[in-house]
DNA sequence: ATGCAACAGATTATCGAAAATATTTTACCT
DNA sequence: AGGTAAAATATTTTCGATAATCTGTTGCAT
């Protein structure tokens, strides 16, 4: 069997929805689901503990971290925190490299962008090329801690993106809110940027608001 | 014996230069050092690892992160980035309450800054005290994301700033930048606040080049 | 001498049994 | 019935033996 990394494993089963919010990680489960011993488990799940997607609880075991509404809020906060400084570096030190890679992501988000909703394939693929844009933005900013913070909190927001399919797609293309942030980075307006994607951050808190989704059943705080 | 976490045990050693940089850790020195089998002490160097203080390379086990100055820079950075934004949003909402712990942060500071250099104990609490004051400041942010990554960030500055004793103490308090920076704060002067600790973020990178610390020997950069 | 392969020693990484801890069930008393 | 204690079960956590991997060394051919 191919050599494969359990960390991996698990993250991509909790991101994408297969380890459902609050589930209990058993032990006994994953050793048989992925067919090795118990070190390498808790030792990925100590790692993804750290990461934020699992809770630990002593001598009580590991379980996907829940969703609530503080924890996506605060998730924008850090997100803005990280997002903004780099970007405002990002804006300062990209060089001729930098901007092209953000052109090829904005053609490429663009594309998906058109074609999202058309299978669950397609919405991945959206949505993959949605991070990937918010990464070349900021990818000149030259800190790898900022990069690898952004990393971290894209992959915690995506499991709440996921709850809604966000309304944020339109036919128009210059009605999304990506096109507007990526002309005015290149154009390197650098206070109007940082102001866009500070309020970007706070998209899918604003969406499931409106949606009513956390008054609609009740709130696991847990 | 006292029930210990093997997790802080370590943080402790690396933090205290007990463990120096770049020096391997190897799993039967700390399997008799710590009485404990080869699980905790894995399991304790991964989330290590994913704190930034421990480098772990696949099959060749882990290590104590080693300096140097694009790290010490990186570190900068990334705490502008968080105190920055934490800062901002800690003197908008913050309350009376919020105040008078800044207050008596900064009281405890002054008096251990006064006595900081009569012992080794006396520095280590001027540091604690130092970094209490930066919590503090930042206290009423609101955010568990902000204040949990300010914490580590500090814990990864300790290390450097530790590498010389920082000519920050002055006989005369006003002259420390602190007492001014907390004065601002108090008074919710945000702009000048935020520009404070901006510059702030850089006091030991500079210090360490103006030490000519990096110079000095040939650097490790592995 | 130099390069390379096979061997030997050291070290890490994994496994599954055993110990420690939590949870549920049962039995008993008021 | 309601509540508590003890036993039984389930689960996590640790341990040390074993397997896998790396590192340095020897011996041999060029």
């Amino acid at each position: 069997m191919a050599k494969v990394n359990v960390e991996d494993l698990v993250r991509d089963h909790i991101l994408r929805g297969v380890f459902k919010p609050s589930t209990p990680l058993k032990m006994e489960e994953l050793k048989e689901r992925f067919d090795v011993g118990y070190s390498p488990i808790r030792e990925a799940l100590s790692r993804l503990a750290g990461e934020g997607l699992v809770l630990a609880e002593a001598n009580k075991g590991f379980r996907v971290r829940p969703l609530n509404r503080a924890d996506l809020y605060d998730i924008a906060v850090a997100r803005c925190a990280v997002e903004k400084e780099a970007l405002r570096r990002s804006m300062i030190e990209g060089d001729d490299g930098w901007e092209s890679e953000i052109v090829a992501a904005m053609h490429t988000y663009r594309k998906k962008a058109a074609a999202a909703f058309d299978s669950a394939e397609t919405l991945a693929a959206w949505e993959l090329s949605h991070d990937r844009l918010h990464t070349a933005l900021i990818a000149a900013c030259g800190s790898p801690r900022l990069l690898d913070l952004q990393q971290r909190l894209q992959e915690q927001h995506m499991r709440y993106r996921r709850l809604i399919v966000i309304p944020n797609v339109r036919a128009d293309a210059h009605e999304d809110e990506h096109e507007r942030l990526a002309a005015v980075v290149l154009e390197r307006r650098l206070d109007e940027a940082v102001a866009m994607i500070e309020r970007h951050m706070m998209i899918t808190v604003d969406a499931l608001d409106a949606a009513g989704y956390w008054t609609a059943g009740p709130e696991p705080e847990t």
